[in-house]
DNA sequence: TGTTAAACGGAGGGTGTCTCCGTATATAAG
DNA sequence: CTTATATACGGAGACACCCTCCGTTTAACA
């Protein structure tokens, strides 16, 4: 039920294929930038010069496109969390880490929907790059709490989603500013009270 | 250029408007609890059993008849927290008003999916309903901020988004759990220290 | 009962999603 | 260089949705 996969010689994947590929990535990295984690994936692939069904093929719905394309943050978060773990206490890590997370949702703000709609759905088989996210908070928050200045009773993934929701709006112009304050509140709500 | 209201008589508005306005209502309400906030309106338009056109015709986006559909449950959440604010101490009333947030996101889930929508857009004329959710927390705020007890640099909607969002999404079975332990996370965070 | 302003309905144009299948081509074998 | 074949391509087309437009209907008023 699992040892398929030597049975035939196996081809070597198409070179066009490859290419097809990293152009719809290209392309859907600047339309997304452009028009957010909504846009037409029709035209995503105009854009590409690549056929819908050529899409399709790829990526079958739009959460793997969206994992696809923001797969490299995805990664830089996660190195920038084993950074901070090494050089920082715990609890500060995972602020520091946080505030690099709202800057991410800035720069690349159609990020922030993107999570949305990543996790929408009636719990879909998560994508990969929400499973990396996720385990990279976890292990942030495991830190932090293993230092016992923290308490958490709340799922980690939790406080990424609040933070996501504050950044991701047009809302204001301070939307920035708020989201970064809220970190701070979140992290002094979960520090432990002496009491 | 502002007094033109009572040049004419004025007629008594149509009775076939109004039941309309009622049957459409009473659907988007049943299909929104059904399919979420982003249900096709053209379907709701069959489910009341009138034309897309008339159903334009009443709200011509769909802001405006979520923000209908949802006025009564704001009304609500807006006289619960009067009751609060003179029953209990100011972060307290906040504490059990953003409680009843909670659980009305619950019970009207759509409504979590609904508020994102709401402010969705380049700061749009916020909908009616949505100021008054915000003059609800915002009052809710400053009385605590000036019970000295708090310290507030957030916009207020701000935190109510961010319950929103933990909120909305399906994710686990715990969402409630997660978005009641988030809140009193939020209060003690913005609690002032004594320091 | 007639007049008229108000409201209705649903066809239709524009856009987006996603599938299907005839066609093209990269790879491997002869 | 052929031939064979697995693989991938493209884009037409079926379907859903949004929203508008306008000829028709109907409620209110005289």
């Amino acid at each position: 039920m699992e040892g398929d996969k030597i049975d035939r010689p196996a081809r070597k994947p198409r070179a066009d294929a490859q290419r097809n590929r990293a152009l719809l990535l290209q392309a859907a990295k600047t339309v997304f930038a452009e028009k957010g984690a909504e846009a037409s994936l029709d035209e995503i692939a105009r854009a590409a010069g690549v056929g819908a069904g050529t899409l399709y093929r790829h990526f079958p719905h739009r959460d793997a496109l969206i994992e696809a394309v923001y797969r490299n943050e995805m990664e830089q978060l996660a190195q920038a969390a084993e950074r901070f773990s090494e050089a920082l206490p715990p609890v500060e890590a995972l602020r520091a880490w946080m505030l690099l997370f709202v800057e991410y949702m800035g720069t690349k703000h159609a990020m922030a929907a993107a999570l949305t709609s990543l996790s929408r759905g009636p719990g879909e088989l998560y994508a990969a790059s929400g499973a990396r996210l996720q385990a990279t908070i976890d292990q942030l928050a495991e830190n932090a709490v293993r230092s016992g200045e923290v308490r958490l009773e709340i799922e980690p993934l939790e406080l990424l989603r609040a933070i996501a929701a504050v950044a991701s709006v047009g809302a204001g112009p301070d939307w920035e500013a708020n989201a970064r304050r809220l970190v701070d509140i979140l992290i002094a709500g979960i520090r432990a009270r002496p009491e």
